[in-house]
DNA sequence: TTGAAAGCGCTAACAG
DNA sequence: CTGTTAGCGCTTTCAA
């Protein structure tokens, strides 16, 4: 029954079996082992156990890329995601949330980070298409995203998150980042707080623009305005955000702040760091784990990952699916966790 | 120049580019752009700058999976990584190391989550494989996989992460539970407990079980036993073991431990959650963040998931290079990192 | 219900 | 240096 050596195309070690192979073995025709593989075709039930059982015995498995490369609708049932970097906890469970969602679609997910260098992205996103994914999901770095409108044209879907990108009409799932940014520092000027701290990553990282214009609306409303001394932006990781802190809190009485307003996890983590957050009223963006087992715990506004993923993934794969509305916008809530930390008083 | 809309193959929208386009449009012939393509071979300038502009003006990518079918060596460029899930921080560190490595030698990476799931396993590495990876990094569920010993031979490459996998003989590369979490324990014993609570994830994780192995030749060192009461098994998710920890506090002074071991960083957490960390002494496995900002700050023993991802991807580079050498299992070093918590007293 | 021929997009092997 | 032919593994289309 097995192979004999002497056979012109056996399955030899390290050769895959093709389904010529499990042809020959069924005593059929590759087109017969073609039909059985993908179901629905009308194959006499003698026949197909045959070749079932062909496949069985040489461990047979469909080469896709060829199988893709002849079909008509030409899926790969598979996707690329584009994060900044998988290794923040907020990318890896959207990362979980998107591929919860595409197996079940059946696809799978290629990764990769950008760094939010758009450079990166472009190697990245053309590895991907190389590949023929059939949709991208995409955290976009700064930059102009027009060079995906070919791409776009030729049929790849593209769903955007976290952030717009420039110069692209695509489905784009966002976050409140500017109310909510707002709301945040109206409970600290509640508290009668007036010099409000505001650290905060690059400014052309569009989240990032969005809080911090929140941070500005919030005084604006109150009539007082922020004092540029307590603005801090480019704050790239936890050790810039621990110096910052720690500058803010050495002023001089007259000009420190009394509060903090944070852009993102890392900066406040990075408050967190220098310890001079039991120096500060404090509110962050975006939660993370043990924010409420600190002394005293952190108040913040709450994006979902996974509810984003989620969202992000439905529009990609009814878009996969045949949907040609126009793209979408979609404006996802956060929450504000209150926590006690915002309640340090001004004095 | 540009295609009239009457061209029979011309490129529509909707439709790629293919490398017949640009022969024609170049005024050339398949061949002579593939050798474009893919450099190395020997073009006259002229010819090669009038292929560059068709295309670029087609907007032409190559499609990988075409040019795989017929290449000998036939590799891909993708691996798959394969992962219990991709959310914990433990795992998505692993993967931006897998996905830095990757990079550097031009691959891409799919993504999977097991949820040490053996079904979920093969499922996905199923799908990885009929998708012609060259490689595999597997952190794997509970079970045998010799399953995987067909594909091993067929040439994907695979290698082992965080766990041996049951029936295989492929490179791992593992951490030295056993001997750290003795050593982690024997602290606590130097400190005067005698009563130590064990608070782990499912017995049949194996590092999970290499884990309570240690906790109990440290015990066995000392002449002292731990008491079946203080350990609890099983433990999947932080509600689990806060109430875990939670139980064990409630105990008769005399049957409740003064110190706990907590196998991996989700159950510490959980310890955290139910706020009893206070009342125990307390070592942890895996270092999680913010760990040092804790009240207590807590001791932990750390693993590199960097270096881990990076090892790893390393070895499976050098097999997809060509490397036939025998398996290895690498071992790396687990880091002791004392911040206070194990010193609470046993009184 | 099954098979033969042709071709998906690309490249190896051989010619010129 | 360039083109032609054949064929990767599979599926479409058409014929039996």
């Amino acid at each position: 029954m097995s192979t004999p050596s002497g056979d012109g195309a056996g399955a030899g070690a390290g050769t895959r079996p093709t389904i010529r192979d499990v042809a020959r073995l069924a005593g059929v025709s590759p087109m017969t082992v073609s039909r059985v593989i993908n179901g629905g075709q009308s194959v006499q039930p003698q026949t197909a156990a045959k070749v079932d059982r062909a496949i069985r015995e040489l461990g047979y498995q469909r080469n896709d890329a060829a199988s893709n490369l002849r079909k008509r609708g030409n899926l790969t049932l598979t996707i690329g995601l584009l994060v900044d970097d998988i290794a923040n906890p907020f990318f890896s469970a959207l990362a979980r949330a998107v591929e919860d969602s595409a197996r079940l679609h059946a696809y799978l997910v290629l990764i990769g980070s950008s760094q939010n260098s758009l450079a990166r992205e472009r190697e990245v996103i053309s590895a991907f298409c190389s590949r023929q994914v059939d949709g991208l999901i995409l955290v976009p770095s700064t930059g102009s995203h027009r060079f995906l409108a070919a791409q776009i044209e030729r049929g790849t879907k593209v769903v955007c998150v976290d952030r717009p990108a420039a110069g692209l009409s695509v489905d784009t799932v966002l976050t409140d980042n500017r109310p909510a940014a707002r709301q945040a520092v109206i409970r600290l000027l509640e508290q009668g707080h007036r010099r409000i701290g505001y650290l905060g990553d690059d400014q052309d990282i569009w989240p990032v623009m969005e809080r911090y214009q929140g941070y500005l609306s919030a005084f604006a409303d109150s009539g007082a305005s922020p004092d540029p001394l307590v603005v801090r932006h480019g704050l790239r990781s936890r050790p810039a955000a621990a110096a910052a802190a720690a500058e803010l809190a050495a002023l001089p009485v007259q000009s420190r702040p009394t509060a903090l307003f944070t852009a993102n996890d890392l900066i406040t983590m990075g408050v967190i760091d220098s310890g001079m957050h039991t120096e500060f009223a404090l509110v962050g963006f975006d939660e993370f784990a043990l924010a409420d087992k600190l002394t005293p715990p952190i108040s913040i506004v709450a994006q979902d990952p996974d509810l984003i993923g989620t969202t992000a993934a439905a529009r990609l794969f009814a878009r996969i699916n045949g949907d040609v509305t126009p793209p979408r916008e979609l404006i996802l809530r956060t929450r504000f966790i209150s926590r006690g930390s915002e309640e340090i008083s001004p004095h």
